[in-house]
DNA sequence: CCGGTCAAGTTCCCTCAAGGAACCTAGCAT
DNA sequence: ATGCTAGGTTCCTTGAGGGAACTTGACCGG
């Protein structure tokens, strides 16, 4: 879809987003995660290109995320259900109803309501640690190049900066991953 | 950027993935969020043409997820940081990082790690419920309309299809909104 | 047997936005 | 006065998205 593949670099946002990061693919996820899962309803549903959302099926069925199952043979009809992995997405769903929730509700209230059923009642969720259970905060989380990073790529050349900017907690990456992005000029200046 | 504008239709999904819904957004606030605010670096580091990145950038400075700031006077430079409404989508991040990272790690481990800082331990983001604090996963919830929902948009829709496939538990949206797509042909069929 | 319908896509054409790269402008710096 | 750097704009071309019609395969009614 872009023209620099996003996929080809070692990042997990970028690996994540180059799936994810368009402006249909969240949509249909949620309806699929919802139980909407034909072709029909979901072009009817979104108000996408039919092109489009062929499109966007083929490749998250390629990608592992949604499968195309036979709910009837007899005349024979598909639909598509979440794997495990596309299921795993509901996560970032959440987080983008929440954060939509939050910032964009009206006066009326929330146009999305999120229901834990294991405990019965709407909840709003929130990201926490898994180590100590306690919530996550943009401030008080670090982002580093974990053991598959790679440099060059354009991404991850941000930890110079990080480092620079707050105390030397652990700078030290994997083999030097801690690259300024402006100590590598782009091969051309 | 989309032909029919998401915004318009009162999801919060769709709400944020007007916004976030783009292969660039979530790289530039991955970004930003770490510290590198700067256009020229901003630039380099995503490989991004700098017409997208600049559109990108006003776009988000407008919508109050960033912030446009002078870091220094003579000569004038400015840089962006995320707001606090910019903050609080690194659920939003996390979730993707870590999606990314549970799918996409290779031999090598995950290209990033994430650490909570104020516990001092790497972390693995979990959605928990603010209710009752367990995870969340895609089977025990359930996304229902809110007091702000809208029918005929193209959006809920199908919340219809979901009481019809689980038990009955409340299917009751606010004034009659679980109505399903396949009762209001789009007017001309 | 023939036309109609429905689900699930495909194909075609056209426009608009993304990519790429060069250009611009302010303030120094030499 | 010339150059450099940060932070953009402008211009041109390509290609992905929108819209809508067409296709295919199977059942359905007469």
């Amino acid at each position: 879809m872009t023209r620099v593949r996003l996929a080809d670099v070692a990042c997990s946002i970028a690996r994540a987003t180059d799936l994810f990061g368009d402006a249909w693919t969240a949509l249909i996820m949620r309806d699929v995660m919802a139980g909407l899962g034909r072709f029909d309803d979901l072009a009817r549903d979104l108000g996408i290109s039919r092109k489009v959302l062929a499109a966007r099926l083929s490749r998250l069925v390629d990608e592992g995320v949604l499968e195309r199952r036979r709910y009837q043979d007899r005349p024979p009809r598909e639909e598509y259900v979440p794997t495990r992995k596309g299921k795993e997405l509901s996560a970032v769903l959440l987080a983008l109803i929440d954060w939509g929730d939050r910032w964009y509700a009206g006066e009326d209230g929330p146009p999305a309501l999120v229901r834990h059923d294991a405990c019965g009642h709407d909840t709003t969720p929130v990201m926490t640690c898994s180590h100590c259970r306690e919530p996550l905060t943009a401030d008080d989380t670090t982002v580093r190049p974990g053991p598959g990073a790679r440099v060059g790529t354009g991404t991850l050349l941000l930890v110079d900066r990080l480092s620079a900017d707050g105390p030397p907690g652990d700078p030290s990456g994997p083999e030097g991953v801690a690259r300024s992005a402006r100590d590598a000029p782009s091969s051309s200046a």
